[in-house]
This record gives structure tokens, sequence and C-alpha cells, in this order.
DNA sequence: ATTAGTATTAGTAATCATTACTATTTAAAT
DNA sequence: ATTTAAATAGTAATGATTACTAATACTAAT
């Protein structure tokens, strides 16, 4: 993968916050450093950084986000601010249980806390 | 909510199959009994049977899945053949753990394990 | 049974997120 | 400096979903 101002602008704008951000809300900050920048560089961008596993993309419920924290861990999502906070939740005895019981060998485990954060009541 | 064919019919589809079927898949066995019912009118009745509680939606990635089985559960994905199989994970530990450690009123978890079934090696 | 009122429909247009296309630009290897 | 392929901006296209509208069909009251 061969350097880019734009990639690079479009990395260090995921690494800068833990917001889990869409690719539009990444699309206006890179505007600021570079006004010309189209949205689709953009997209090409985060999915290559994907690929490269620089980056980690993750599903909102129809949509895409994405996160610096390559670690696995999980997500809670506030229905009422939206959101989205890592957690780490313990999985092994998860992936052993379906392992022995339902021979589905897993390779991923996704999980998404929906409810309240401590902000609201 | 006034009785409609339409949504009968597509009601008796999602309730017909384990497959977890798309709006485009419903639409399509609906077309064989209702040939002039619209693809709108296939997402406005799913959108309804979902917020009356009569059936689920589940989101695969960036698209929507229903399911007829309103059972708290979670699925297993596999990345070989695409299907996805209900399976029922307990998360009572999770959601103490979370709403201890982290103030976090868990309302619904949702889990969906990666992975390969065992028709493929 | 007829009427009246409103939810529902088919058909189509619009929206939103994302991807594809293309002529031009740019990184980097010779 | 020249060459070559990757990357870009700008725009068009796609795919899933929602919104709009005039016509239709339930259903409750006459």
């Amino acid at each position: 993968m061969r350097y880019s101002h734009q990639r690079e602008v479009i990395r260090e704008i995921i690494f800068s916050t833990n917001s889990h951000p869409t690719a539009d809300w990444v699309y206006s900050k890179a505007k600021k450093a570079l006004p010309n920048i189209s949205l689709g560089t953009v997209y090409r961008n985060l999915k290559q950084l994907t690929e490269q596993g620089v980056i980690r993309t993750i599903h909102d419920g129809s949509l895409a986000r994405y996160d610096w924290n390559k670690d696995p861990h999980d997500h809670m999502k506030c229905t009422s601010c939206g959101s989205m906070v890592d957690i780490k939740l313990p999985n092994d005895d998860l992936k052993k249980m379906v392992k022995n019981q339902h021979d589905f060998e897993v390779s991923d485990v996704e999980i998404t806390l929906i409810g309240k954060c401590n902000k609201h009541d």
C-alpha cells in the first residue's frame, strides 16, 4: 500500500477518538485538513485500512462505524444518547460451549449490549 | 392494526421458516400468493409486525433479516454458507457484571457468533 | 345492506449509505 | 528525469429502505 496524504489524515482521525465514528463524520473532519477530499476517498481508505488490519469496522444496526482498537472487545450502546463505548467481556467459555454443543468453530464473537448509560436515569 | 390479506401472507411466510429471511426473500415468496404485491408493502408490514412484537428484526451486517422467534436468543453465522442459526446463550452473568462494573442498565444483549458450521471442514 | 371514514395498498419516486467509474494526479522505483 | 502503477476528485450508479399519492378495502355505525 503506497503512502497517501489523504489516507494518513483519515488514519489519524480514527486514532484520535473513542467515539466509533461513521464514514460521514470522518469525512467532515477530513475536509478541515483537506478541503477537496472526496467522500469516495474516505470510504475507499476506510476499507483499505480495515483490510490491512490498521483499523476495524464495526456494525451499528445498518451503518458502519470505525474503531482503532483491534483488540477483541465488545460494545455498549446507549439508546438515549446513541454513544458506543468499548467493553471487554470474557467469552472463552462461550466459544468452548458452542464448539462442543453445536460443532461450530467460532472465529469471532460480536456482542453488543443495548441499554442506558449512567448519564441518564 | 386493521386486518389485511397482504400482512397475513407476510406473517405466515416469516413463521414458516427458520432461515431468518431478508425482505427481498419474503417479497419473492409473497408474490407467489399475491402477484401484485409491492416491495414497499412488504417493508411496511415487516416494520409494523416488528413494532407490534409479532416478529423480530435482526441485523446481519448491513442488511435486515426477520425472525418469528421473539424469545431472547442469539445467532451463529457461518462464513462459508451464510446461514444464520438460532442459539440460546446464557447472559445473566454478563448483564449483572456490566450493571455493577459500568453502571450501565442492559435491556438487550445481541450476540453473534461468526465461524464455520459443521457442514464445512 | 349502505355509507362513511380511515388504514392499507400498488406503483413509483426519493433517500441514504456505499461502491464503481474515469480522467487526472502523485508516489516511488528505475 | 522518466516511467509506471496506485491513488485521487468528482460524479454516476447501486442496493436497501422509506416516503408519497391516488385508488382500494376493511370495519364500525347507521
